[in-house]
DNA sequence: GATGAATGAGTTTTCATTCAT
DNA sequence: GATGAATGAAAACTCATTCAT
């Protein structure tokens, strides 16, 4: 609300950000931040490469800006699929469902984000990381704030600290979601969100 | 056994090597692949350029030979930590016990294995990928073959299939693992590997 | 006719080609591939490092292009001077001659030439020893075809295969341009063709 | 004469010194000086590369060793070759013929000697050159004064000086050797040497 | 006398970044 | 505001040569 009082010189800047943003994207997730060169970028987005760097300072900043709002998109969908559940299983349910839904629209982002979350990426960027696993840290309480409040409903039993339980979701989700990355064939993500709700809900032994 | 006939020359080398693969280690884990130049490994090796060549055909040849090492003498560990125990609910739980000592002890080794075996690593390099992929995926099968005789002894509730419980497990203990290496202080690895286990065992419903 | 409409820069980068071509002749001609360095040439050539790679994809690249282009200038020259005498005696003394005045002219052209016609190259480059021969093998049918004529209008005896006399006068004419190159003092080549030209025309035993 | 009181020592050591040279040529001429290494020639031989360099200071002082000892062998067949014959034509034809011999005999060798007399080799290495050039020259007057004699004895005409005439008759029959070096079938070297001494001695014009 | 591990200067090539037009 | 030619630091890699054993 209220972009609609941009000129159209602003418009213009702001599509030809996003369409090197759009370009970086699907090279930097294809090939990794070391192996695109800017001016990959710039062919790829039908810029010169001066114009490239009229939008971002260095690769480094084009790179942390795409990583942002990656992430930024990504955490949003997150939240509003906990949100538009009202109780806490199916708060759950959502967020297993919804991370599939993305993951599976959205191969190259997912491949940044796991390449920055995860900590393979070795500090790519020192500066990046930190901004980063901020957000992360602040949607894993999110997440640990709903098995909080299950616990304090009773509806969950407390085998662990809400964040641990958070951690052990997202790593349980993660950890399919690469499975189905290196093979979607042989291992698809579960439509159905209880095969991985599951292991977490039902004890091995009982 | 039948090492001690090496000629002393043979022995040399073979410690040099080491030495060289040493400091590749340290650099790596702390870098990253791109952000290592092999004048700085020799340096660190105290070797001059040519030498480290004379060992590693490329800088590629060099990464993949650590990168395979580390994993085997990783993997070699935990098999062994499972093997050590009788019965099922112990095997997993020396897993989870060595696992986290393995990597207290190895911190260098432990982020340049989760940069390859994670998909992060953009395919650094192809060929490695592959191998080591392989060399992971049989590692899996061995702890899910440890959760397939559990469910046969009817210690386990069959909640899911061994490889996918198999994979929950390792997914779940690098959670806590990363936890670790980023705040070390803040979030511990567990003394006691019953807190991670019981997030498996232990449904949170019941 | 029509280069006019480039534009200037179009102009200036075809201007700054040519420089580094030049730069490269004079260095390649007089130390021989292998002991020119692309720094060298760049810093005669007085541009980057980076820009000489802009126009060149690499050493080879930027070699084969240099001698494919002197090779055309040579032949191009002798050819005209073949065709611009009516009949064969005279175009045979026209190619004696004008291959003096080029030589002269042009000695790093020719060291370069020479180096790749003559089978001394040892294959600098497989690539490129083809694409010469075969243009040297064209120019050679030409020559030959003017002592086919001769002979067929009974200006000659035929004493040989054209083909055979094409050489024999190819040879001949290096040879003088050999021993004038070592010591032009002593051995200079010929203003009068006749010279060179008797040894095949008037017969040593009668 | 004298070598037999060589000690057996010696003997071995002459014996290496031959088979690096033997290695060392049929490299260099398969692949031109630069692109073969001391380690590729200590390795054909079946030495040690400190071994090599027992022998031979450096590898200009190998290579120029090899060049010498082979044009010294070329030119000494080809010396015998002349004064095996009587008569001055007869010489000649001896010259062509056993200079085609040794040729088919010994690519290897020929590859390398011409390499070094033509012009082509851009001073591989100065000092070699001048020692070269030099023994090519002597042998050139040896040539010459066949023709001298020739012509005093009013066998041959005085169409060109004897110098001249033997440079000649060198180049020509290097350009049929390298025609046939170049493509044996389609170019052998004639069987008869009066097909190459017949362009030299029947005029084309009468 | 032979060996071969070690050396390091020197070469090719890449690519992020600048700046005149 | 866009362009793209030019820059040059930095990286990977080779190979002639030395020298301790």
């Amino acid at each position: 609300m209220g972009q609609e009082q941009l000129s159209r010189r602003e418009r213009e800047r702001l599509r030809h950000r996003r369409e090197i943003l759009e370009a970086a994207l699907e090279l930097f997730s294809e090939k990794g931040f070391h192996h695109v060169s800017m001016h990959e970028i710039a062919r790829k987005a039908e810029f010169a490469i001066g114009t490239v760097y009229k939008f971002f300072e260095n690769k480094e900043d084009l790179y942390k800006a795409l990583v942002l709002e990656q992430a930024e998109k990504f955490h949003n969908a997150l939240k509003q699929a906990i949100e538009e559940a009202d109780e806490e299983i199916e708060k759950i349910r959502n967020y297993i469902r919804v991370k599939g839904e993305i993951f599976r629209a959205n191969v190259s982002m997912i491949r940044l984000y796991f390449a920055e979350t995860r900590g393979a990426s070795f500090n790519v960027m020192a500066g990046l990381d930190s901004t980063i696993r901020e957000r992360y840290g602040k949607f894993m309480q999110t997440l640990a704030s709903v098995f909080e409040s299950g616990i304090k409903k009773k509806l969950f039993k407390k085998i662990a600290t809400p964040f641990y339980l958070a951690v052990a979701l997202d790593s349980l989700t993660n950890a399919f979601l690469f499975l189905w990355l290196e093979d979607p064939e042989q291992h698809p993500y579960p439509e159905d969100p209880d095969v991985i709700l599951n292991i977490l809900f039902k004890g091995l032994v009982d």
